[in-house]
DNA sequence: GCCAACGTTGGC
DNA sequence: GCCAACGTTGGC
């Protein structure tokens, strides 16, 4: 299984709403940079966790874990001329835009910020910390994983 | 295929 | 609100 950050401006999307969502899983929707499109499609795997991180907000950073439930499948918003992710060139037999389900996994104790991940030597190769990188998608490694749960003071990783 | 213009991202 | 960095668009 693999490892993932993905970002989401709480404002729209946060973690806490995604833990509240009386259904058990949520659509993943509105990507649209394909090559966060293609992680999607071709690498997360059902199972797969990941960070869920709080961009363009007042105290950027991983809010939590979250996993993925339902592998990729075309993004229905690109359909949806109502949609701020319509997509005039995308169409149901040849879907340009793909998303993902995920669901819960855990809690961080605390909040992991932007700043402590700057500051960790472990995390130095973090794709989201490199200058200009604007990806809402990217895959870590599990050792990276595992640094910023223990970071967010989780003991036991999540299944 | 080049590249300027434009729009978006996201931290500060 | 600013601005650096990046992705996309469209004329040529």
């Amino acid at each position: 299984m693999r490892y993932w950050l993905l970002k989401s401006e709480p404002d729209v999307f946060s973690f806490d709403d995604l833990k509240n969502r009386p259904k058990k899983t949520e659509p993943w929707n509105g990507v649209r940079n394909y090559q966060a499109r293609n992680y999607m499609r071709d690498d997360m795997k059902v199972g797969d966790l990941g960070l869920f991180y709080h961009s363009s907000c007042p105290q950027p950073g991983v809010a939590g874990i979250l996993k993925i439930t339902k592998a990729a499948y075309p993004d229905p918003t690109q359909f949806d001329k109502k949609s701020e992710y319509f997509d005039a060139g995308a169409k149901p037999d040849s879907p340009r835009w793909m998303m993902v389900d995920v669901s819960f996994a855990a809690d961080l104790p605390s909040f992991v910020s932007l700043e402590s991940l700057r500051d960790d030597p472990m995390l130095s190769d973090l794709v989201i910390l490199k200058r200009g990188n604007r990806l809402s998608i990217t895959p870590i490694t599990d050792t990276e994983f595992k640094r910023i749960c223990t970071l967010g003071g989780l003991k036991k990783l999540p299944a």
